[in-house]
DNA sequence: GAAAAGACTGAACCGAGGTTCACTCTTTGT
DNA sequence: ACAAAGAGTGAACCTCGGTTCAGTCTTTTC
């Protein structure tokens, strides 16, 4: 016999598949899922186009993996501000929760529309879901904590939490599509998710404070 | 000279058109958009493949004016609902307004479904686009009237609307993608509706009594 | 009835992008 | 150095559904 993969070879191959996905993820940030094709990450990662399918078997499972590790790093994030505030309340904790997620979103529309709402794959479409769930879990989690402890009144979190997913996610996609990053929401997606647990209005110093003149109806 | 479009062969052609848009809209109904391609819709429509494209210019058209009727419908309903219970409170109507559009999503689930999350298109996400804006605006719409009745505090109305339709359309999707009608999260969903608009609890008779066990926490 | 103007047809065409594969280059072990 | 086993390559291939168009059928007018 002769050659048997060595450990400084198992080394590179870990290396270029990371530098794919590097490559695919920037990608994606840049111009979203549709400015990605095989060909564009195969060059964008400094390699053949086959050399991609000695990686990954197919363009869904890579982006695939592209979306669940962005979508990982952001439940992540999202999580740990929650994390960081429990000694506070259960309501704070969502909130800032929600409040990372939707700062992080508009510092990188392009990425998180393709991660909330851009046509993709069936496979990718998949990751996108089970994305939402567990966002939508990790708020259910939470706002099950703060009926627990009498913070807000009894509800189905599980709906709550979908819901709240899906609030902030439409709210966003109009500036995300856009690409004008108009932080002015956040403040009031937060009064309307304090407002949506049922929880008292000062769990957030900053409240929205839209005056009700028409020309304030149309989002933009 | 010779043939003029006479009166009977233009009233053919207009109901040829909506024959066409007609089995369009009943495939992507039965199918959903995945299952509509220019073949089928001219089989279903008993025409030649080539027909379609005497009456439109190409798929993305014909599909996004099946698109645009359906949205229409859907906002007429929502809003004839609404309309019906002026009378009583602006909140009351908003809840009419999002319970018919609820409960139509809910017995039509594959055109629900096409409507709000299934991949499509470029020129019919533009369709979709519009229709949650326009579901969004209505909500706003009614949203600040409550708010100048003094029903509601005072709060932007146009993101109140978006994420009402953001929260209504992804607690929904699950429930549509599996194809299982569960019409149990409607009045979940009003309960959250009525609480994240500010109003009081009692606009509407049935409210949302699921316990607190931790496996109500996933939704489903 | 004949000719002109459309309307209808569906088999053939086509493009875009994912995927493959015959070939070359690199690494390993003797 | 040399052969075996991978790894890398990119031009060619394939697929699939939207689109076209040369040929046929229908309607209208004279």
């Amino acid at each position: 016999m002769a050659y048997r993969r060595t450990h400084a070879v198992e080394q590179r191959l870990e290396a270029a598949r990371a530098r794919l996905l590097d490559a695919a993820t920037a990608l994606v940030a840049e111009r979203g899922y549709a400015g990605c094709s095989m060909a564009a990450v195969a060059k964008s990662a400094q390699v053949g186009t086959g050399t991609v399918y000695r990686y990954f078997p197919n363009k869904g499972e890579l982006f695939a993996e592209v979306f669940r590790n962005a979508c990982t790093r952001e439940v992540a994030a999202a999580t740990a501000a929650g994390a960081s505030v429990t000694d506070d309340s259960h309501v704070s904790a969502i909130v800032a929760s929600i409040r990372t997620f939707a700062e992080r979103a508009l510092k990188a529309p392009k990425l998180a529309f393709a991660l909330l709402a851009e046509p993709v794959d069936p496979l990718v479409d998949t990751e996108r879901m089970a994305f939402r769930e567990s966002f939508g879990d990790l708020l259910a989690v939470a706002t099950q904590s703060a009926i627990e402890a009498g913070e807000i009144p009894t509800q189905n979190a599980g709906i709550t939490g979908a819901a709240l997913v899906g609030a902030i996610g439409e709210a966003l996609i109009m500036p995300l599509a856009k690409g004008n990053a108009d932080p002015h929401i956040v403040p009031g997606l937060i009064t309307f998710t304090i407002r949506a647990l049922g929880g008292s209005h000062d769990h957030d110093s900053r409240s929205d404070q839209s005056g009700p003149a028409a020309d304030r109806l149309r989002r933009g």
